[in-house]
DNA sequence: CCGCATCCTAAGAGATACTG
DNA sequence: CAGTATCTCTTAGGATGCGG
């Protein structure tokens, strides 16, 4: 299926709109935004801990459950290395990085919108 | 503040992320997105009773919902028509439009997970 | 160091009936 | 026609303790 956002054929848009959604319900969770930007901006793959201190606020049950989420989502990747102690390494996916443009253009859209309703 | 994801500033990809957040947090809900889209689609103001049409399976009390967040959150606008019976008009606004980018860019990744996940 | 299990609370979603 | 008010049910989020 091709991409035509501005057509006008209303039935195509409603296919858009249930394909976005399904894209949307990917990326939402409280934590899974943060978890993306920090894994974009080390730009290497982290460990569970260091995740844990870096997704600030966020607790262990939470950040393992939304990790695997993600993981079963295919944005990222978990390598375990059999080590004593063990080893968890995370990181983006190709398709994980493929959402660099979704991200700047709501990062784009969300600074309009502080704008706009002066926030 | 000037955006710039492709910075290698950790903290402030971090702002970008608490950014995108809110972005996200605006338009996750059920309905929305299926609500932006017809709104987009229709091009023109639609009533309460032809978006509950439009949107199938949502309910009214969800619609309501929806759209008293959206016009909280200033994506779309409510215009009453005092007539008998009562009249109401929902379109979307400058900033609902200006999502335009972002869907597609959400659109465009949804597709590529579609093909990369083989879905 | 990593992850799981348990238990709990808060929020989201939905069915239904009612009012101006 | 448009919107409220209740009353449920389900899901998301979170605190804490255990085990490989």
């Amino acid at each position: 299926m091709e991409r035509d956002w501005s057509c006008d054929i209303p039935e195509k848009r409603l296919i858009w709109a249930h394909i976005t959604s399904e894209a949307i319900k990917v990326i939402e969770g409280k934590w899974k935004i943060i978890i993306i930007c920090q894994l974009f901006a080390a730009k290497s793959p982290l460990r569970s801990s260091e995740l844990e201190r870096r997704v600030e606020g966020v607790n262990q049950k939470m950040l393992i459950q939304q990790l695997k989420q993600l993981e079963a989502d295919g944005i990222i990747s978990r390598t375990l290395y059999p080590e004593v102690p063990p080893r968890v390494e995370y990181e983006l996916t190709q398709l994980g990085k493929a959402l660099g443009p979704s991200m700047a253009a709501l990062i784009d859209w969300a600074l309009l919108r502080r704008e706009t309703l002066s926030l």
